[in-house]
DNA sequence: GATGCAGTTGCAACTAGTTGCAGGAGCCAT
DNA sequence: ATGGCTCCTGCAACTAGTTGCAACTGCATC
């Protein structure tokens, strides 16, 4: 079974339709290397498609997310969204002073979501996380911007 | 030293003014109990003191947050904010079904910053995190809403 | 293929939060 | 107490994202 179809499955085993923008939509997102805004998508899929509203996309890119097919990350400017099966579960180091980001991997937060569904029954969504701090340049430098 | 004068002092260390509309906007954070919104604080500020804008508010909150005097969080709704030496540091669980939030100690964070810190160089804040997810009993619930 | 209805769309109006700017005011040194 | 540098403020315009609504359409059923 293709991507395409098995995403149409997905949609339709929980009551919603494939739409075509729904399909542009989808589509851009596939294609997408790594982690792009709403309003990349909005550009994209309006380029070929200049009916599709902008609410359309952030509508679709919620019932991706609630059907966990693509992540939403803040990492501090606009919101992105990735396709979750691009690339493995990742997560992200913000640096809030510098801007830079650096990759952390899935490892370390599976440990900390096991313990919490242990201790507190609640099942934590640990698929995209972004955590603010301070990268190891930043905390060497003066306090001084 | 008073809470307030401490407060001023923190501010002057780092080259900023103590000016009415920040005073006030404090005295409003430290009174609230527990976790207030940037129209929370403006609504009790403007009403002694109406030409009080609401980009001041959202300025200070700001920079009340980079000298990390009090916490930001994002759980779902507006974001929140509360003044950290109100409460020991801890954390939200907040269900994606049902809104519901549980509280999480600090300790459950406090290794995985640790972690972080020694096999990255990378320093966490982990002051007042929100983290989603799905509480016990909308596990058990089918995933019909 | 026609029908019905639930889910979806485009639009427009709205909310939370941000930013650029010109004038105003706190604070330190004198 | 005065001067002046720098930071802060109010305003207005702006952006990202959300929502209510009437019209539309995918698709399951016949």
């Amino acid at each position: 079974m293709s991507c395409e179809t098995q995403t149409v499955e997905v949609l339709r085993e929980t009551g919603q339709k494939a739409t075509p923008q729904r399909m542009m939509i989808l589509s851009a997102l596939r294609h997408a290397q790594g982690h792009v805004t709403a309003g990349d998508i909005f550009e994209q899929v309006h380029r070929e498609y200049p009916t599709v509203d902008i609410s359309t996309v952030y509508r679709t890119l919620g019932v991706l997310k609630d059907l966990r097919l693509v992540s939403e990350t803040d990492m501090g400017g606009d919101t992105t969204y990735e396709w979750v099966q691009a690339r493995g579960r990742h997560h992200h180091l913000v640096c809030r002073e510098c801007d830079r980001i650096v990759e952390l991997d899935h490892e370390y937060l599976e440990s900390l979501g096991a313990e919490i569904l242990a201790k507190s029954g609640f099942k934590p969504d640990l698929d995209h996380f972004a955590i603010f701090g301070l990268c190891s340049d930043c905390q060497k430098l003066p306090k001084v911007p």
